[in-house]
DNA sequence: CATTTTTCCTTAACATGTTAATTATTATGA
DNA sequence: TCATAATAATTAACATGTTAAGGAAAAATG
């Protein structure tokens, strides 16, 4: 008894939802103009960020799940904006890596995903947006 | 020029996406074991809070699009868990209803979801957990 | 060294996310 | 009233999310 499950409208999974939505709204707006997808493009990020590395390590730092991966690769591949090589030491693994195509269109963006951010942080304001990272990096499993 | 675009690492869409991963880890364990998916147990939680509604009304208060509701709605009808009906004053609408297999689920699964509920609040402390879904209100952009 | 286990990655199958086009119904305005 | 616009919902097409199964290479174990 007095099972009292919390109402939906306080929920913090729908409310990472909702906020997910309003953060990525912009950004989407911007990449209509590109052909490639809000994933695509956190993968070009990630790549054109750190440098070349395993395919692991990248869908790890893009938050994406291999499968997802595996396919977003291919189609990155066939637009020519990564490539990818058989690592010489470990035929298991793949290197990707972004190619200059890749980096042309981070470069275009730039400019207007650089306002896009700082129209966040100053949306939130400074102090907010920090706490607001680090009150999710708690909740972040692959930070324990 | 100085388009320091921030790093990825320290990403706000990205950390929300993570924080969800952790939020719903859970959640998703008690789902394995009925056989519904997280949206499918969004809807019904929905359904079950505010009572019958049209479709677009849950949508929103599901945080689903419509065609992929239309899908869900499709998928828990063939389960038995909801009812859709025709409104006979504007024939466009469809009024949605939970049926009693659909509470059965619920109450099956609350003793266990207030309980991963009120772990997460204490994870967090009562005072972060409101602090957080406040900061994620703020970038609703259904609350505008 | 041979067997087993683990790791990296792919494929498959199904559910959902996303945008655009389409249908049916209701509301509006000349 | 009639043509037009707006709304509710569906469908289509493609990309991604998610879990499970499978294959190849490396590591661990005996």
């Amino acid at each position: 008894m007095a099972d009292k499950l919390p109402p939906t409208a306080r929920s913090l999974p729908i409310a990472l939802i909702r906020a997910r939505e309003g953060v990525m709204a912009p950004i989407r707006v911007m990449l209509s103009k590109t052909n490639i997808t809000e994933q695509q493009w956190r993968v070009l990020r990630v790549l054109d960020d750190y440098g070349p590395m395993d395919a692991k390590s990248l869908a790890d730092r893009s938050s994406l799940l291999f499968p997802s991966l595996t396919r977003i690769a291919a189609t990155l591949r066939e637009k020519g904006l990564i490539s990818q090589t058989r690592d010489a030491h470990d035929k298991r693994r793949q290197i990707v890596e972004i190619t200059q195509s890749g980096q042309t269109i981070i470069l275009d963006c730039a400019e207007q995903a650089t306002k896009i951010a700082s129209d966040l942080k100053s949306k939130l304001g400074n102090q907010n947006y920090e706490t607001l990272l680090d009150l999710l990096e708690t909740l972040d499993p692959s930070k324990k």
